[in-house]
Order: structure tokens, then C-alpha cells, then sequence
DNA sequence: AAATACTGCAACCGCCTTTCA
DNA sequence: CTGAAAGGCGGTTGCAGTATT
């Protein structure tokens, strides 16, 4: 027993919509508005749609101040970035670029950017192949130290780690803590920019300036807190934009720390990109910059180094509106913080 | 010039969540 | 409190336009 359809699917019309009602829609919206009643409304304007039909129509294209193509740098930086934080959540990345929507943003990352990103990737795997590239040379050095300072972790220079992470697995996967930790520097502090308190009743911890440090105060606080690894742990915000955490239900799925648990949820596009590199990272140089990231290699950055977001010009967003109406300028974590305040108050 | 492959996008489908009687 | 209806969302499909052979 299947649900019972929104429609008579024998009486609706399906496929694209002529201009004549494009502007039976539009038009009717625009004199009386949806009257909260998606299923009823092609009834009262004598459209033979589904409600649906006609709420996907008017949300993707018959809406005022809809963009179409023509996507900037800067929206692939946001896009990217929210998508590497959140996921495939369409609806909330397009509420971070104004008169974007949902359905266009994900074409678009179907499409062209997660092409961009793979093909990036290849890119990067052949030149390391090349044996004059100076890049190579660059790295066979860094390698070298690497190995003689981490022989679990042979690209990429060791971290001071606080607390063991119970991996076994030696692939260089995001269940690897270092690779995962080295992602999130990489990501550029994604949430590091804004000082938010946690106050859980029986410890507390401070995002800082250090994503690095964060991840291991997260993982700590999971540990003093008796959450086992393998629990859904989230980060809930309270009503004053604090973060408690708490074994319930996801409101990020969990991404960010389940990857700090070393479960691998990533999406699976970049989580294939780091699979598929033995870099790990290579392969994300148009969001965080090529220069970054050899020059963090040569650095032998530790935990202890800040990365805050003034070090990420690339991965900087200058504020964006939140949504479509009153285009506030906030900046992009502002946006998603609140996306996440409006869940839990809701 | 025709056939085939590829690409981008609009729209649909079905599942999950929210609302409301 | 419960269940049906509607809303919302992400994944997928189908098709038109373009590129390649």
C-alpha cells in the first residue's frame, strides 16, 4: 500500500510548461499569492498541473529575482565550501546565494563544479607522475621528513595528538584522524573564525581560531563526556548560539564530526578525491589556494599553528545575503550557525 | 551530412517532515 | 495523540542543444 497520490496523475499535464501558463501562474502568484494551498491552486486558475508541479515552477523560475547560469567565482567558493560543511543540503546552500535556487545550485555542482574538483584532482595526480616537476621535488623533500618523523602518516607531517583515535585502518581515508584533521586545516577554519562558548553542563569547550585544536577539544570533550565513538554525537546550538552537544538526532548529519570520529560520511565526490590521492588533500587547490598548501607542507604546520580565516583569502567569502528577502549581510558561518538555530527552534 | 556521444537543465518522483483537524 | 494532507527536499530522469566522429 503505497501513499495516495498528491493528484490525479491521469488528469495532470506533465512536462515543460508553455508561456501561457508560465503566465497563468506567474500571474495569479503575483495578484493573490500561493493562498498557503499548493494542491488547490492550479483548480482555482484552471491549470491542469500538479501542485506541485506549479510550486517547483514558481520557486525555480517564475520568481522574481531568479538568476540563471552565469555563476561567479565567488559563489563556486561558497558553494564548495557549504557543500565540503554540510553536505548536499541544497535548499541551504541556495539560501546563502540570493536569487539562486536550490535545483539550479545542485545542476551546477553536478554538472560543472564536481567536474571542476575531479578533474582538478587528475590533473594534479598526472603532474606528480612528471619526474621534472619541481612540485615533486618539493614534495619528495617534504616526504622525507615526513617519513622520518611519522611512518603512519608518510605524506603529510605529524600533529601532536592528545588523544588516540582507535583506527585501524591504514588507507588514507577520513577515518584516518590525521588526514581528517589536515582536511579541516585545509578548509580553512570553516568554523574557526567565530569564538562560540559550548556549555553542556558537565564541561565546556571554545571553538578558537584553531580548527586543529577545536577537533581535538572536540574529540576530548567526547571523551570526558562517555560518548562512545561510534555514537551520533551533534553539535546543538541553544537559543543563545551556544553548541551543546548531545546524543539526538543529527542537524548537520553529523558530518563534521563524524568525520572528527573517523566515520566516513563525507560526501562521496570529495571523500573519493582523497581516497583516490595519496596527497590526501590534492586536488582542493582552487578552493584553498596551490601556494597553501605546499607552503603548509613546508611549514610542518602543527596543531598548535592557528588558522584562522585571514590566512584563507581564498576561501573567504565576503558577507552574503541569508535569503532571499531581506539580504542581510552576514558572513557565510553566521548564515549556517543560524540555519542551525532556526532547526533547533523549530 | 548523418550518426553518435556528450552536456546542461527543467521537471518529475518519492521520501521525509510539518501542519492541522 | 493520531493520522491524513500538504509542503519541502534531494535524487534522478528525459530531452533539447551542441560537439565530435
Amino acid at each position: 500500500m503505497g501513499r495516495a497520490p498528491c493528484c490525479d496523475k491521469a488528469n495532470v499535464k506533465k512536462g515543460p510548461w508553455s508561456p501561457e501558463e508560465d503566465a497563468k501562474l506567474k500571474s495569479y502568484i503575483e495578484k493573490h499569492g500561493t493562498g498557503g494551498n499548493w494542491i488547490a491552486l492550479p483548480q482555482k486558475i484552471g491549470l491542469k498541473r500538479c501542485g506541485k508541479s506549479c510550486r517547483l515552477r514558481w520557486l525555480n523560475y517564475l520568481r522574481p529575482n531568479i538568476k540563471h547560469g552565469g555563476f561567479s567565482e565567488e559563489e563556486d567558493n561558497i558553494i564548495c565550501s557549504l557543500y565540503i560543511s554540510i553536505g548536499s543540503r541544497w535548499s541551504i546552500i541556495a539560501a546563502q546565494l540570493p536569487g539562486r535556487t536550490d535545483n539550479d545550485i545542485k545542476n551546477y555542482w553536478n554538472t560543472r563544479l564536481k567536474k571542476k574538483l575531479l578533474g582538478k584532482q587528475r590533473k594534479e595526480q598526472q603532474a606528480r607522475r612528471g619526474t621534472s616537476s619541481l612540485k615533486q621535488e618539493m614534495k619528495r623533500g617534504v616526504e622525507m621528513v615526513s617519513d622520518n618523523n611519522n611512518n603512519q602518516n608518510p605524506y603529510w607531517p605529524e600533529l601532536p595528538v592528545l588523544a588516540p583515535i582507535p583506527f585501524s585502518n591504514q588507507e588514507p581515508r577520513f577515518n584516518d584522524h590525521a588526514s581528517i584533521r589536515k582536511f579541516l586545516i585545509k578548509l580553512g577554519g570553516r568554523f574557526s573564525d567565530i569564538d562560540v562558548p559550548i556549555h553542556d553542563g558537565t564541561s565546556s569547550l571554545q571553538f578558537t581560531n584553531d580548527i586543529s585544536s577545536t577537533t581535538q577539544q572536540i574529540y576530548e570533550h567526547s571523551m570526558i563526556n562517555n560518548i562512545p565513538s561510534s555514537a551520533p554525537i551533534d553539535a546543538v546550538l541553544n537559543n543563545t548560539g551556544n553548541i551543546q552537544f548531545a546524543q539526538a538526532q543529527s542537524y548537520m548529519d553529523g558530518v563534521e564530526l563524524n568525520m572528527l570520529q573517523g566515520q566516513s560520511c563525507f560526501p562521496v565526490e570529495l571523500e573519493e578525491i582523497v581516497y583516490n590521492n595519496p596527497q590526501g588533500l590534492d586536488g582542493l587547490e582552487f578552493l584553498c589556494g596551490e601556494d597553501m598548501v605546499y607552503n603548509r607542507i613546508g611549514n610542518t604546520t602543527t596543531s598548535s599553528e592557528s588558522v584562522g580565516w585571514g590566512e584563507m583569502s581564498s576561501l573567504i567569502h565576503p558577507p552574503v545575503a541569508s535569503n532571499y528577502e531581506g539580504m542581510l549581510q552576514r558572513t557565510q558561518r553566521e548564515c549556517v550557525f543560524e540555519e542551525l538555530r532556526y532547526y533547533q527552534a523549530n
